[in-house]
DNA sequence: TCAAAAGTGTTCCTCTTACACCCATGT
DNA sequence: ACATGGGTGTAAGAGGAACACTTTTGA
């Protein structure tokens, strides 16, 4: 049976996710620096090693080509059609990942890259191998995820205003959100605690009052059943 | 980077979920002929051939070793621990896959597996490998999942009562429905025909109606944006 | 004092839940 | 006639959606 597969190859794919106020949703791409595809745009990723998790591959990887860390991660979905890539048989598993702060973050190319760039995802450029694919198949899952599970919060500071939480729920499902439905609804799950903090005015306006979510508590009620949904 | 990974290979394991009217829900387990872990219960898989796709090879392991086929097929998740095989580092890609009439089908040991047997969901053997995972990863599943797609239907046969229906749901989701909440519920969705036709009396008691799950009603409906939701 | 953004309550309506009796058949 | 399972309606309560004015600050 080593006859039979011996030409397969094992990749991990890292879809990563930024939210920025002005911005809204941006992934992390890089330029591919070899062929096939020089010069296309692509998620990064590249092969696992064989004494490594997948996890561990996906962080490595994103280490390397992008410097970057995060702190939220999730297999999405393994892509392997036998021509998605032309050089060999590769069977690639995605990973989506989330980061605070998204455009604060100081990218560094090296390894594979070329370069490393933020698109917003309604902005996108042409991708490499199936990796529209991918990426589509990722916004779905996060647009999907936001509403009944608290990721939203891996994208924002730890501390936020209610309009940020807001506006980045706006982004993410695409259509307005009534302020004081949006405001119960979520003060009604006792997640998110409210601060002795006001963010720094930009401006004209009243400040707002600054939240942190908590995380220790949410498992607590996820515990006793108690459903996040919005 | 060819060295890096020679050894990393991949499979595609397959959970196959049957549901009978008295004895719930049932998984395909065949009893491993080989070593490691021979004579052990595991889930039916095998490696993937270089020019199918990951499906097809789901498809003909099946074929291969329990001489089932399968209409609904979907990717469940990818297990890739370092040492989840004790010979060498294997990335398996799981299969969720729903059958009708779990008990009728004609099984057939061969290839890998002494015997193939159904096995009830709460009441399973000791399995080979990370499959007792693998197996409780696809139950969570079939659970959630069960809510809000039709999947339901995947398990009964085309022509089905309503009790059929209801007992699948309670099975599933481990609770008591309501008769009647379920019936409004599920004819408020518009996706079931009511057929000119009665089930065959079992002993006492009213025949109940036949009815089958219309799926070009359900898409066309999912396409308009209703949600089907139990 | 005006413009800009934050904060707050109430009403209506829909959907969910709880609940009990009659109907058709076999024995 | 009775036992067994199938089929049906209603009322109360909870949760979601729609909606507008007041407060605080900077300019």
């Amino acid at each position: 049976m080593g006859k039979k597969q011996s030409g397969i190859s094992v990749t991990v794919d890292a879809i990563v996710f930024g939210y920025e106020k002005n911005e809204g949703v941006s992934v992390l791409l890089i330029k591919r620096k070899y062929d096939p595809f020089k010069d296309n745009w692509a998620l990064p990723g590249g092969f696992v090693l064989e004494d490594e998790s997948l996890e561990e591959a996906v962080k490595r990887e994103l280490q390397e080509e992008t410097g970057i860390k995060v702190n939220y991660l999730e297999q999405l979905y393994s892509f392997g059609a036998p021509n998605r890539d032309p050089r060999q048989r590769i069977i690639s598993i995605a990973y989506l990942a989330l980061v605070k702060t998204a455009l604060f973050v100081e990218l560094k190319a090296d390894t594979d890259a070329s370069s490393v760039q933020w698109f917003n995802i309604d902005n996108l450029p042409r991708l490499a191998f199936d990796h529209k694919l991918i990426l589509e198949k990722a916004v779905q899952r996060v647009r999907a995820k936001v509403r009944y599970e608290p990721i939203g919060f891996e994208l924002l500071d730890k501390k936020f205003s209610f309009a940020d939480l807001e506006k980045l729920y706006m982004s993410l499902l695409g259509r307005d959100i009534d302020r004081r439905n949006f405001r119960k609804k979520m003060m009604g799950l006792e997640i998110l605690d409210e601060l002795d903090e006001w963010a720094k005015p930009e401006g004209a306006g009243r400040p707002s009052k600054m939240f942190r979510f908590n995380k220790t508590r949410y498992e607590q009620l996820q515990q006793e059943g108690i459903l996040f949904e919005i």
